[in-house]
Order: C-alpha cells, then sequence, then structure tokens
DNA sequence: ACACTAATAT
DNA sequence: AATATTAGTG
C-alpha cells in the first residue's frame, strides 16, 4: 500500500480584511500543518509578493466585495507570479464563482471554509507544477519530485488530516497499524542521525515544523521548538542553524 | 550569563 | 547545498 504523504510547511498567504475570520482561518491553516501568514490589505500583501519572490505557494484571498480587490490580486498574481490563488466568499452564485474562475482562480471557497475543504486546497501547487513540467517530458511525475526541500516536505500526514473514514473492519486495522508506524518513525533521539553531521531527516523536519507551528509566528525561537520536538542529542545550535535555514526561505 | 540571530566557515 | 561555528547584540 502506498504510503500516504503529506505537504507539510506549504507556504500560504492569506488576505482579508476582516481580522477575526483571517484568525480562523490562519488557526485552520496551522492545524493543516501549513506555514501561513495573514494579510489583512490586498496592498501590503501585494507588496510582499513583489519583495520576496519564490517565498509564497498558495494564496487564499477574500473577493472584497464590492471592491473587488480580490480579482485585482487574482490577476496581478496569475500574469506576474503564477501562484495559484484560491477565492472566497459568503457569496456563491454561480456568475460570481464563474467569473473569478474564469479569471484564473485555482478554486473557490464559500465561507465559512471548513478545515476538510482547507485539507485539499495543497493539489493546487502541484497541479500548476505539473502543468508546466508536462511538456518536457513524458515521464510519470513522482509526487516525490514535485516536492521542494525544506520549504514542503512530504511527510505522513499530521493528525489533522486525519481522512474522512467510513471505515471498514480491516481498513481499521490497516489505519490502526499505519498509525503504529507513525510513532515508531517518530525521531526521538538523533544519536545515529549525527553521523559526522546531524541529517534533518524528513521526520525530524515534519517535527521541527510541527514545533515551529504549535509556537506560532513569532514565539518559535531555538530553545522553545527544542523543548517542544523533545528529540536526545539534539542542540538548541542545530536546531537554531536549522531555522536560520526556513526562514531564509522565508515565511514564518 | 544566557539566548538570539546574522554572518561566516566547513 | 546543508550543517556547524562564530561573533555581535540585547
Amino acid at each position: 500500500m502506498d504510503q500516504e504523504l503529506w505537504p507539510y510547511g506549504l507556504r500560504v498567504m492569506v488576505i482579508d480584511n476582516n481580522s477575526s475570520y483571517l484568525s480562523v482561518m490562519e488557526e485552520l491553516l496551522i492545524k493543516c500543518s501549513y506555514r501561513v501568514k495573514t494579510y489583512k490589505n490586498v496592498g501590503e500583501a501585494m507588496s510582499f509578493i513583489y519583495g520576496n519572490t519564490q517565498t509564497v505557494d498558495l494564496i487564499i484571498s477574500d473577493v472584497f466585495f464590492p471592491t473587488e480587490d480580490g480579482l485585482l490580486v487574482l490577476q496581478e498574481v496569475t500574469s506576474k507570479f503564477d501562484i495559484p490563488t484560491v477565492i472566497m466568499s459568503s457569496n456563491g452564485d454561480t456568475s460570481t464563482v464563474m467569473k473569478y474562475i474564469t479569471n484564473g482562480a485555482s478554486d473557490f471557497l464559500i465561507k465559512p471554509v471548513r478545515i476538510q475543504e482547507l485539507k485539499n486546497i495543497w493539489q493546487h501547487v502541484f497541479r500548476k507544477q505539473i502543468g508546466k513540467n508536462r511538456k518536457m517530458s513524458n515521464n510519470v511525475q513522482q509526487v516525490d519530485q514535485l516536492s521542494s526541500y525544506p520549504p514542503i516536505v512530504l511527510a505522513p500526514p499530521p493528525p489533522c488530516a486525519t481522512r474522512t473514514t467510513e471505515i471498514s473492519d480491516e481498513a481499521t486495522a490497516t489505519l490502526e497499524s499505519a498509525a503504529r508506524d507513525q510513532i515508531d518513525t517518530t525521531v526521538t533521539d538523533i544519536r545515529d542521525l549525527r553521523k559526522p553531521r546531524l541529517s534533518w531527516t524528513v521526520q525530524l523536519h515534519r517535527q521541527f515544523i510541527e514545533a515551529v507551528n504549535s509556537l506560532g509566528g513569532e514565539k518559535a525561537v531555538p530553545k522553545k521548538i527544542l523543548e517542544i520536538m523533545n528529540v536526545k542529542h539534539l542542540t538548541r545550535e542545530q536546531v537554531a542553524s536549522h531555522l536560520q535555514v526556513i526562514n531564509s526561505e522565508l515565511f514564518l
């Protein structure tokens, strides 16, 4: 059976002028182990994108009815940066949705957005990349070839992504053993991982990302990350070094 | 003293 | 390119 994978650390920008809804979105996205950056206004969001190319994997923007700034974001971003953009609105009438989709929106979510829908948005990122690569090679694209490390790591899914289950009896057994496997692959000690130097395996990196996310943006400093990761023989310096790289690839 | 970060070294 | 070490700051 194929190992299920999850795109840890996918960098998602959310734009919405309603700050309480922004927080809701942030919380949901963090539960999905994405990295999240939120903006209340379109201008700041766009200037971040202009100043930091290649640091946003996906944008989720409100429509900003009636000014339709959401549409501007969409047109700007799709024409200049090719970042998949998802539009949110509380109004889901067909003509509205159609307008955004025809202008290049990757998806249209109707508020309130449920976490189940956010678990699926990562696919838009990979869709775009597959679209780009398809003409140059007829090789079957392996999903792990599309991942870029360290910004995005494919690893077993986080608890939030537990599949919407209709559980058949034997499937239950499979899931349980999969869960056990996942526990078994959690790194608790790096003695054998540090050959000459430490290797940040996907498991270790996943724990790192989860620790960072659980601390939330600002407070994610090496010492606290280290505490939360709870990995023997891992040093604060090693975490700091890794954090530096992650942050230079930006986001947080 | 300690921890953080940016810069630099390996 | 990835990880470790150093050096300056609070």
